[in-house]
Order: C-alpha cells, then structure tokens, then sequence
DNA sequence: CTGGGGAAGGGGCCC
DNA sequence: GGGGCCCCTTCCCCA
C-alpha cells in the first residue's frame, strides 16, 4: 500500500485539482483473483464462447475490457443483454483460448515454443496487443539466447544441435508490483511496445533449463534448405494453427512445399516459425533489428474477414503494431549480405521497411483511406485514389457500353449513384437516355481530398464550381454529365490531388 | 459451367 | 518515408 500524490485524471481538473489517495496494491489482484474463481464457479457468467465445440464461461465485462474483439462484439450486442452472449471461433484450438482466457483472468501468459505462435495468432485474432507483445517478447528472448550462444553454436556439430530437449512453458506473469499499470495495457495505446505495461518488465521467465534447446532451435541451418529448418526448431504445432489471413498465408505457406516429403503441417511450422528466426538464416553477425512501429493495428474485421465494415479511425483503434525486424535477407551480387525486412507474419521479404509497413497492412486488414463518396475502405491511398478515379470520376476516356475512345464530344459521364462511367453518345442514345433534361444544379462533382490526408473527407465539391453539366434520371439515379475534358486534364496537372 | 472484363489488392520501384 | 505509378494476380460479376 503507497500514498499517491498527483492531479486528478479529469482532463477540465486536471490543473487545478490535487488529490491524495491510497492504492492498496494487491487490490487489483485480489479482484482479478475473485473474478476468475467466479468464472470457475460459473457465477455471474454472461458469455459463452465456443471453441472448436469446447464451450468457455466468461464475463462480458472481463471480456470487453480485456479484447478489442470483444469489446466490438459486445458493444454490437450489448442491447440484449437478458440473453448470455455467444461467441464462436475456429481460428484456434481451446487450448490456445485456454491460455489467452487464463492471461485475462490472472494475468498470466503461459507460453511455450510450442503454443507461442498460435497464442500469439489467437491474440492477433481478438486484438489483445499486450499478448501479442508478450509472444514477441517470449520470441525475441529466444533469440537473443542465441545470440549469445551463436560462437560456440558455429562449432557444435549437427549432432549436437539436433539434439534438442523437452519444451517446458515460460510463463509471463504481470507481477502485479505495487506501481503496476494495469495488466491490460491496450487501454493505454500511447504506451509503446517495450514498455506497454510495466508490468511486463516484470515477467518471470522459466525455466532457464530451457535455453539450451532455444539455442539450439533458433540456430541451426543457417543457409540450409529452409524446409529443413522446422525439423529442428521443436516449435511444433497442432495441425490447426491458425492464419493470420487464410489464403494469402496458405498460399504463402505452400512456397517452399517443394521439399517433397514435407506434410502440409510441416509447411505451415515452417511458414509461421520461420520469422522469429529468419534473423540467423544467414547468421553474419547481429543482423536482428527490433523496431517499434507506430503503425494501426488490426482492424476490427476478424483476420479471415474482408474487411469492408467501416470502423473508427484505424489510428485509435490499433495502437501497435508487431515490430518490424530488418534481417540479412540474403546476398547481393557482390557477394555482400544486403538488407531486407521480413514481415513477422509471413515469409514475406523487402527492402524497404516502408514497404514493409505498407506489407503488414494486408496482415491486419487496416484501411486507413475511406471513399467518401460510397464509403469502402482502402489499405493504400493509390488504391483509393486509382479506385476513385475509375468509379467515382468516370476517368478513362472509354465508353463503358462499346468500350471505344470517347471524348467531351462524343461521349457523357453518366452517373449512377456514386458511381461515373462514360458513354458514347451512339450508346446513350441506344440506351435511350439522350433527351434527358440537364440539370446544372442537381449534383456536384465529387472531389478527392488533399495528398495524404488520410483524415479529411470527401466532398461533393460545394465550392469547386463545376464545368460538369449533370443530367438527371428521374426514375432513378442515373445522372449524364457534360464534362469538359480539356478542363479536367488541366486540373489534374495543376491541382493533383482534387482528381477530376 | 465457363470465359471475359472490371475492380481490388499486393509488390517493386522511382521520384 | 510517403506518394504514386506500373505490373501482376485474384476475385467477382455477368453474359
């Protein structure tokens, strides 16, 4: 127990109130301890979350506050709360959710090589970043043991190092000091991944028995074939692991299916292990780099989902993201070992770590650019820009109906909705839509948002005083534009980002 | 059921 | 490092 002096949290009091209060410190463990023998007891349980036919009891409230993936589920359902809430997943086996439900409830993480990656995927899945940081660093421990060990690795015969011994879990345990955050840190975004929670510098990590096998695992066949490589490693796991996007990855993941007799789980061990050791595939020196990226993380659109439900802004929503480890991706023409960033969820590499950020957005399903014009979402802004332009823009100079070169005078954009296409003047007279009345004032021109703003919204330009003459449909909402072509290309050149 | 076309999305790379 | 372009693949819709 410790006096606290300090401001008070509201933000209007901040400045002007003080207050002096006491924190029993094992008042939060206490609660969290009374919680889990609840759950255990089935007393109070309002959810119902079901595993692979498994079916686990839990608390709505312990469970929102503990997932963002909860915390969207059950913001969704929180109006029928009369009814228990029931949740189903496939992503994992109920020994994976097992360990995650035993970290919410006790804050504990039981990890072995064995579960670490599918625990970290489970946590990925239910957007619980302080697990998913945890893994990394139960990861990346294993390799910095190797590290150390890596000269006398160089002169251990394969014998040696294929002789690996029986895993046993590490456990990362909150520690619950007297100054401990709370455990569940993700509700404190602007804490960065070392530090996220301090309680997790705290961890205990056992047993040391362990580190030989680590050592052994994390660097053996350097320069091997990599379908041997999960041989060795003794990170197996079940034949279920989960992906972090389903065919992307299993696709990935059928790469190096060429070592003939490797089984299909074989190539996914392979796949999901090989990040947090790709730093020694090569192993010339230190060549791993943890690096914090500030990047959103996962949408809330489950992993498997496709993304297009429209969220809050990914930059509240997904305060981390995985680091980015840069490795000696292999040997440059002049035999000098050359730079690359490999993706921590996926065998993919490249150059640049700003391509690798924009690569991880495909893991996370982030979509930071929304159209504003019909409100689907885009991972990159040159997609939404290219999207924008052919759909909502009616860009390219070709009649849609007989697919020939159209221009101001032989052709209109029509538009449906939000959508703009153009027509040749044969084809709308086809169509039957050449005596429609023009409207000058009926509709604006939709107009893109500065460069890079990832923020604004699109208008339909109130104050671009459009050359576009706009016929409408009255049945419908086909509308015939009059565009002055000339005009817009000279927009375009001079004022980019307002695409028209 | 199938093939074609459009849109989306991912990677490489230049500016 | 970000923006943007090009190229390619995949997916989906439609005839």
């Amino acid at each position: 127990m410790r006096l606290l002096e300090g401001s008070c949290s509201d933000g209007e009091r901040r400045d002007t109130t003080s207050f002096f209060g006491m924190e029993i410190s094992s008042h939060q463990f206490h609660l969290l301890q009374q919680l889990n023998e609840q759950r255990r007891q089935d007393l109070f349980c309002d959810c119902n979350i079901l595993v692979e036919g498994k079916v686990f009891k839990a608390h709505r409230n312990v469970l929102f506050a503990s997932s963002g993936y909860f915390k969207m589920l059950l913001s969704q359902s929180s109006k029928e709360m009369t009814q228990p809430t029931t949740a189903t997943f496939q992503a994992f086996s109920p020994d994976t959710f097992t360990v995650i439900l035993d970290f919410v409830y006790s804050g504990k993480l039981c990890l072995t090589g064995q579960n670490v990656i599918e625990v970290m995927s489970a946590a990925s899945y239910l957007q619980m970043t302080d697990v998913i940081s945890v893994c990394k660093t139960f990861i990346k421990s294993s390799l910095d043991i190797s590290e150390k060990e890596k000269d006398r690795y160089f002169s251990l015969s394969d014998k040696e190092v294929n002789s690996n011994g029986a895993e046993q879990p590490c456990l990362y345990s909150a520690g619950w000091r007297a100054e401990s955050s709370p455990p569940h840190s993700h509700l404190n975004p602007d804490q960065g991944t070392c530090t996220r929670g301090n309680a997790w510098s705290n961890f205990n990590y056992y047993p040391a028995s362990q580190r030989n096998a680590q050592q052994q695992l994390s660097k053996h066949d350097q320069r091997q074939d990599p379908g041997k490589k999960a041989r060795h490693l003794g990170l197996q796991q079940p034949s279920d692991i989960p992906h972090y996007k389903s065919s992307k990855l299993e696709d990935r993941a059928a790469e190096p299916a060429g070592h003939g007799s490797q089984s299909e789980e074989q190539v996914h061990i392979e796949t999901e292990v090989e990040s947090p050791h790709v730093g020694y595939q090569y192993g010339q020196g230190s060549d791993v780099i943890s690096r914090s990226l500030a990047v959103p993380q996962q949408e809330h659109d489950s992993p498997r989902s496709s993304g297009k439900s429209k969220s809050p802004k990914a930059d509240e929503q997904y305060p981390s993201m995985p680091s980015i480890v840069g490795v000696m991706g292999g040997w440059a023409e002049d035999d000098l070992p050359r730079m690359r960033f490999k993706c921590p969820f996926c065998t993919h590499m490249v150059k640049r770590k700003a391509d690798l950020k924009r690569h991880l957005r495909c893991h996370t399903g982030e979509r930071p650019y929304p159209c504003e014009a019909c409100g689907k979402r885009f991972s990159r802004l040159d997609h939404l820009s290219s999207h924008f332009r052919t759909i909502h823009q009616a860009c390219k100079l070709i009649c849609r109906k007989c697919k020939r070169h159209v221009t101001e005078l032989t052709g209109q954009v029509v538009q449906e909705g939000t959508r703009r296409y153009r027509l040749c003047n044969e084809c709308l007279a086809e169509a039957g839509i050449d005596s429609i009345r023009i409207d000058l004032e009926a509709e604006t021109p939709l107009e893109f948002p500065p460069d890079g703003d990832k923020d604004s919204r699109w208008h339909y330009g109130e104050d671009n005083k459009s050359d576009v003459e706009i016929v409408e449909d009255g049945s419908s909402d086909l509308v015939i534009q009059q565009v002055d072509d000339s005009e817009d290309e000279a927009d375009e050149k001079e004022v980019k980002p307002n695409i028209r």
